[in-house]
RNA sequence: GGUCUCGUAGCUCAAUGGAUAGAGCACCUGCCUUCUAAGCAGGCGGCUACAGGUUCGACCCCUGUCGGGAUCACCA
C-alpha cells in the first residue's frame, strides 16, 4: 500500500497546478506531523504557494484543502489555521496500514539496492585493552552497518588491527624484562589487560630511567648547553624526553632493537610478538562478544603496512603524483585547499597515507565494495579529506562512495582520558559495573524471580548493555561526549531500559493473547481512533522512511531518538487506555494489534543500534 | 595564524527553514485493589554564546565577534 505522505505531496502538486498553473515537484511539498494542539494528522505548509496563488495563505489553504479532500480518498477532513493546512486521515486508512504493517515480517527493511558497503570500525592497537572511546567507535560502526543493511545494501564489516610498531615493542620489552615469565594464565588475567599492564609498567620504568639520567653529569651539561634562556630545567627536560628516549635511553635502545628484529623477521622476536598479540586477541574477542559485535574480515597492519608502492607508481604514471629531486614522491593538493603531501619517502618507505591508499585498493580487490565507510574519530578529518581526494584523482572505481563517519571524542568532565594518569574508562570494567547496578535493581523489583539463574543473568545483561549502548548512540556522532564516571549510566528516563520496558509490557500482553487464544479479527471494525493510538500509528508509519534517512545520513542517533519517542508514545497509550480490558472487542483487538506492531518495530529499530530486547524485566 | 567543528534549561541531550524551542537527570507535587510504577501526570527551569543579514517565517542559511575542541609531520 502506498505511503499517505507521498500521496498527499502528489495531490498538492496537482492541486497547485490545477488552481494556479504552476508546476511543483511533489517531493518539495512540505508535509509535517500536526502538532497535538491542533486537529489533524499531517499538515501541509502553504506559504510556498502563496506567491503563485496571489491570495492570502488561508484562502490558498482553503482552495487546496477542498481539492485534496475530493481527490485523496484517505482524507477525511481538513482545517486551516494561520497558513497551515491540517489534514485528517480516515480511520479506514490507519486500519489498513496497521494490517499491512503487521502482515510484513520485515517491515522497515528495504529491498536490495545493489550497493555493497564496507564499514571499517574499531581498529585498535594491540598494546592496551579497549576503553570507552573504542566503545563509541564500535557501537557507531556496528549501528552504521546494521543501518546500511536495513536500507538494502550488502554489508562487509572489517577492522584493521594495528598489531605492529613501537607500542607493541614496548610491551614486548617490558614483558621480557619484568614479567618473571608470568602470563595471563598464571595470573588469571584477561590477555589484553595483561599486555596493557606491561605497557603501562614500561612507561613507568622509562620515567624512572629518565629521572635518574637527569641527575647525571652528562645530562646537566646537556641542559646547560642546549636550554633556551627562558626555559627552566623542568621544562627543558619535558620537551627533551622524546629525543632522549631515541638517543640515550637504555629502554629506548631495547625497543628500537626489538623493532629492528621484528622487521628482519627474527624467529624469537616473531614468536614473542605472536604470543603477546594472541593474548590481546583473546581479550578483545571477549570484549567484542560482550558488546555483541562481530566482523566479517580482519586486516592486520603487519600485512598492510608495506602496501601502496604500486599505487604510487600508478599515480606517477597518471601524473597525479610527482617526484622531487631527493626521490620522494608527492601529491599537490593546493588547488583543493590542501598542501603538498608526501606519499613516499626519499628512501622508498611508506607513510601513513600510502598504507591507506594501498589498503583501499586491496580491499576493493577483496570485496568489490562500491562504498566504504571509515568510522574514525574526528581528529583525523583532515587525513580523510586528503585520502579521499587522492583516491578520487587516481580515479579509483569506489572513490565516489567513500565516507568518513567522523565522531567526537568521549571525554571526562576533567578533559581527555589519559592512560598515564589512569583516567581511562575501561570497557570491560564499565560493562561489569553496569551489570552490577542492573542486577541490584532487578533483584529489588523481583520480576525475574521465576526465571532460572541463567535466564536472569541474560536478562540483566541485556538491560545493562541496553543502557550503555543507548547512552552512547543517542548523541549525534559528530558531537563530543562528556562521560561522568561518578554518575554512571541511568536506567530510568530517556534510556535504553525505558524502551526495553515498553517492549516488556507489550510482551506480557502478547503472552496473554497466545494463552487465551484471543481472536484479533475484530480490529478491522474499530473506528474512533484515539489520539494516543494515532500517535503510535503515525510513528509506526514513519519507520521505513526513517531507516532510509538515517542510513543516508550515517546517523544512528536518529534511530535511538525515534525509539525513545515511540516507547514514550506507547507508555502513554498504556497508561491512558485499557488494552486487554477495553470496552469493546473491536477496541481490544485493535489495541492488541497496535501493541504487537509497536513491539515489532521497537525490536527491529533497537536491533539497528545493537540493543537486544528482554522478554521480562 | 590558516582550515574544520561545536556553543540550546543547573547537568546530559533533541528539534527535514514552519505553529507557543522539546525530552531526560536533578529539585518539588500527585497517581499502584484493573494489562509490570525501570511507568504516567503536573510544577520549577530559555534574549537557542553575541551582533548584523537573507526570508512570509531562522536554533537551523550567510557575514562578523567571542568561547571550547581538533587539525595544519617524510608519526600512526
Amino acid at each position: 500500500m502506498s505511503n499517505i505522505i507521498i500521496n498527499i505531496q502528489k495531490a498538492v502538486a496537482e492541486a497547485v497546478f490545477q488552481c494556479y498553473g504552476e508546476q511543483t515537484e511533489p517531493a518539495k511539498v512540505q508535509v509535517n506531523p500536526t502538532p497535538s494542539d491542533f486537529t489533524g494528522d499531517y499538515s501541509v505548509v502553504i506559504f510556498p504557494f502563496v506567491k503563485v496563488s496571489k491570495k492570502s495563505p488561508d484562502a490558498t489553504a482553503q482552495e487546496i484543502g477542498t481539492i485534496l479532500v475530493e481527490t485523496v480518498p484517505e482524507l477525511k477532513a481538513f482545517n486551516v489555521i494561520k497558513g497551515f493546512l491540517n489534514l485528517e486521515i480516515s480511520d479506514a486508512y490507519w486500519n489498513a496500514f496497521l494490517h499491512a504493517a503487521l502482515a510484513n515480517p520485515t517491515y522497515g527493511r528495504h529491498p536490495k539496492n545493489g550497493h555493497k558497503v564496507m564499514v571499517e570500525f574499531s581498529s585498535p592497537n594491540t598494546n592496551k585493552p579497549l576503553h570507552l572511546g573504542h566503545v563509541r567507535n564500535i557501537l557507531l560502526g556496528w549501528s552504521c552497518a546494521q543501518l546500511q543493511e536495513a536500507a538494502g545494501s550488502e554489508v562487509v564489516k572489517v577492522q584493521i588491527i594495528n598489531d605492529r610498531g613501537v607500542a607493541i615493542c614496548k610491551s614486548m620489552v617490558s614483558w621480557k624484562r619484568y614479567s618473571n615469565g608470568n602470563t595471563p594464565e598464571t595470573l588469571g588475567q584477561k590477555g589484553d589487560h595483561f599486555v596493557g599492564d606491561a605497557y603501562v609498567l614500561f612507561d613507568g620504568k622509562v620515567k624512572e630511567e629518565y629521572e635518574q639520567w637527569q641527575q647525571t653529569e652528562a645530562a646537566q651539561q646537556f641542559f646547560q648547553e642546549k636550554h633556551k634562556p627562558t626555559q627552566t630545567e623542568k621544562d627543558f627536560f619535558k620537551d627533551y624526553k622524546n629525543k632522549w628516549f631515541n638517543e640515550f635511553s637504555e629502554l629506548g635502545t631495547d625497543v628500537r632493537e626489538m623493532l629492528l628484529l621484528w622487521e628482519q623477521g627474527d624467529p624469537e622476536t616473531m614468536d614473542l610478538w605472536r604470543k603477546m598479540n594472541g593474548w590481546v586477541y583473546s581479550g578483545f574477542d571477549k570484549t567484542y562478544h560482550d558488546l555483541g559485535v562481530s566482523f566479517d574480515k580482519l586486516y592486520y597492519e603487519s600485512n598492510t603496512y608495506l602496501l601502496g608502492k604500486d599505487i604510487v607508481e600508478d599515480g606517477l604514471k597518471k601524473a597525479v603524483f610527482f617526484k622531487k629531486e631527493d626521490g620522494s614522491v608527492w601529491v599537490d593538493l593546493t588547488d583543493a585547499g590542501h598542501d603538498e603531501k608526501v606519499v613516499l619517502r626519499a628512501d622508498g618507505t611508506s607513510v601513513y597515507i600510502t598504507q591507506d591508499l594501498g589498503t583501499a585498493r586491496m580491499r576493493y580487490e577483496d570485496f568489490g565494495c562500491d562504498r566504504v565507510v571509515y568510522v574514525v574519530a574526528d581528529e583525523q578529518n583532515y587525513h580523510f579529506q586528503v585520502l579521499f581526494e587522492v583516491l578520487k584523482r587516481l580515479e579509483e572505481p569506489y572513490a565516489a562512495g567513500l565516507h568518513h563517519l567522523s565522531y567526537g571524542l568521549v571525554e571526562l568532565p576533567t578533559g581527555r582520558m589519559k592512560t598515564r594518569e589512569g583516567t581511562v574508562v575501561d570497557a570491560d570494567e564499565l560493562m561489569e559495573e553496569l551489570i552490577n547496578i542492573a542486577t541490584a535493581q532487578s533483584v529489588e523489583r523481583g520480576e525475574l524471580d521465576a526465571l532460572s539463574a541463567e535466564e536472569r543473568r541474560e536478562t540483566v545483561r541485556k538491560v545493562a548493555m541496553g543502557a550503555l549502548k543507548f547512552f552512547i548512540i543517542k548523541v549525534h556522532p559528530k558531537k563530543r561526549m562528556i562521560f561522568n564516571p561518578e554518575e554512571t549510566v541511568d536506567l530510568q528516563g530517556q534510556t535504553g531500559p525505558y524502551i526495553q520496558f515498553s517492549y516488556v509490557r507489550i510482551n506480557s500482553l502478547m503472552q496473554r493473547v497466545a494463552k487465551e487464544q484471543v481472536d484479533l479479527g475484530a480490529a478491522a471494525a474499530y473506528h474512533d481512533i484515539q489520539p494516543q493510538e494515532k500517535e503510535l500509528l503515525r510513528a509506526l508509519h514513519d519507520y521505513p522512511a526513517l531507516v532510509l534517512h538515517a542510513a543516508k545520513e550515517y546517523d544512528p542517533s536518529l534511530i535511538a531518538n525515534y525509539c525513545y519517542a515511540l516507547a514514550k508514545a506507547y507508555h502513554k497509550f498504556w497508561h491512558d487506555l485499557s488494552v486487554f480490558n477495553a470496552d469493546t472487542p473491536e477496541a481490544r483487538a485493535f489495541r492488541l494489534q497496535l501493541s504487537s506492531s509497536t513491539g515489532r518495530v521497537l525490536k527491529s529499530a533497537m536491533q539497528l543500534i545493537g540493543i537486544e530486547m528482554p522478554e521480562k524485566m
